[in-house]
DNA sequence: AATCGCTCCAACCGCAGCCAT
DNA sequence: TATGGCTGCGGTTGGAGCGAT
């Protein structure tokens, strides 16, 4: 796929704006509106690539950004959102009006990540493990803050699968109580799928919602064992702890019960 | 007053995905 | 189906600002 050329080849301007240049990019789209970025800078007479106009508009000069520091309010609401959406930093943006994704990476990466640390730090000390495992995005924890990395949809560690075996004895059982030696004729599903349902279940969007129902009344949980893979449990009961995460509605918790 | 080190944030870079042809 | 253009997104960086020494 070809490249635009970048703008120094262009002989464009880079680097912070001027005081100038913000009033020529504000006045423009205020009459023109912002149809074309690449076209843009042309008409307006700006010497900027589009994607730079793109930019200062979207993360600056828009008349409905909140500037000033973050509320206590929304630092809790961008920690929930991440836990559930993880580096989605334009999906957590869509939640907090006037607020920009640059603005909330920012945030996250200078004040919430530190202060989460020292509260998972805090609570490591003081407090034993829950018994019901919350699967975290690894972008906070130690291991990514080193390597740097951020997969959206982690695989479940080895402990989270047999957090749903059949207890002491490590053995899953099928519907009749007889053993599962292998899963490998189970349905498995794309984790795509889960956070696709969990963006879609977070925005009211119910189709989304109710193909996890369906999923569940295909895989029931409440029988004596299970009859799809642990993973897929697993992964209906991450669902819906995240949409209780992110939307705070207990009754969202009913599935896992 | 000068220097150093750290924090913060605006802006850039490169890639992915969508859409038109 | 393949290709090219464009936009949007997430990761990264450079430098201004500020406090400590």
């Amino acid at each position: 796929m070809g490249r635009a050329p970048c703008c120094e080849k262009m002989g464009l301007k880079k680097g912070p704006w001027t005081p100038e240049e913000d009033r020529i990019l504000i006045s423009h789209i205020q009459k023109h509106g912002h149809a074309n970025w690449r076209a843009l800078p042309k008409q307006a007479g700006l010497l900027r690539c589009g994607k730079s106009c793109r930019l200062r508009w979207i993360n600056y000069l828009r008349p409905d950004i909140k500037r000033g520091n973050f509320s206590v309010e929304e630092e809790e609401t961008i920690i929930k959102l991440h836990e559930a959406l993880g580096n989605r930093w334009s999906a957590i943006a869509a939640r907090l009006p006037g607020r920009t994704d640059n603005e909330i990476k920012n945030v996250w990466h200078t004040h919430l990540k530190k202060k989460l640390r020292q509260n998972q730090e805090a609570n490591s000390e003081t407090k034993p493990q829950p018994k019901r495992k919350v699967k975290r995005e690894p972008n906070i924890t130690t291991e990514s803050e080193t390597t740097g990395t951020v997969p959206m949809s982690p695989q479940p560690s080895s402990s989270e699968v047999s957090s749903i075996t059949t207890g002491e004895t490590n053995q899953y059982m099928d519907v009749k109580g007889e053993p599962i030696e292998s899963f490998e004729n189970f349905p498995e599903i794309d984790e795509s799928f889960w956070s696709e349902a969990l963006s879609s279940a977070v925005d009211g969007n119910s189709n989304s919602t109710n193909e996890i129902i369906q999923l569940q009344s295909s895989f029931p949980m409440v029988e004596p064992g299970y009859n799809c893979s642990p993973k897929v449990v697993d992964d209906c009961m991450d669902f819906w702890y995240n949409v209780f995460l992110t939307t705070g509605d207990e009754s969202t918790l009913t599935p896992l019960f």
